[in-house]
DNA sequence: ATCAATCATAACCATCTCGTTATATAGCGA
DNA sequence: TCGCTATATAACGAGATGGTTATGATTGAT
């Protein structure tokens, strides 16, 4: 029952800005209108929009309405479907720290026990 | 001590597009030969190396020498450091995940008991 | 020495992406 | 009604992306 493959391309695609990936780190904060998540930015109001229609089209946001204002909210369970697919690696990567792990034991291991150096 | 936000850059816009997750996930039964990975599509050779070099600008992926072959190994270093990007958010989606099983927990409190519909 | 196999590279093309500026729309408050 | 605020949309351009075909380089086999 894997998120249907497309649902990943945007997802990923989406979390490929680092603007994009701010404006979520952001967002975990607390909910926020359009203008309070450009004004950290570089960058004009438009390009900001854009970006918030990229995350809500791979359905990491959602919109209220308050007013004039559009406050923008995180929607998390497309992350947590990217992270279902990671998982799959989960191993290969364990299995490299655990070498990194191995090598800094045996480094340790024939260190002097009183050398300073590095 | 969070991965340059370019490595993330690269690493999730290598998992943007299928063809590429495929390749790893084929990776992750074995290392493989180019030709080896492209046989599964309907795609040219030459589409299938820039695909791996795609993979190998975002560190995913590392090539051995073998004769004529250049065996692709997967290096799974940079999936991990996108999920320790991602828990960031492990408790939106946790949340979410309860407020769906709350649902649920009600609709079935509120289910008869015998009922099969659906 | 040549041939076939494996893979990379170059040139090209269509489409997407990410930014811009200019303008339109909608709601609030005076 | 008028004008301000908040946001969206349109039109544009530079550069990235993802595919193609044609060709080049390296290596093993005959």
């Amino acid at each position: 029952m894997q998120p249907n493959p497309n649902q990943l391309d945007l997802t990923f695609a989406a979390l490929a800005d680092p603007t994009r990936r701010a404006i979520l780190a952001r967002l975990a904060v607390g909910d926020a209108s359009v203008n309070e998540l450009a004004a950290p930015f570089e960058m004009s109001q438009p390009a900001i929009s854009k970006h918030i229609k990229v995350l809500e089209n791979a359905g990491l946001v959602s919109r209220g309405k308050d007013a004039q204002r559009r406050p923008v909210k995180i929607e998390a369970l497309p992350l947590a479907d990217a992270v279902g697919w990671l998982e799959n690696y989960r191993k290969f990567w364990e299995q490299s720290y655990q070498r990194l792990d191995t090598l800094l034991d045996e480094l340790q291991r024939f260190a002097p026990k009183g050398d300073k150096k590095n």
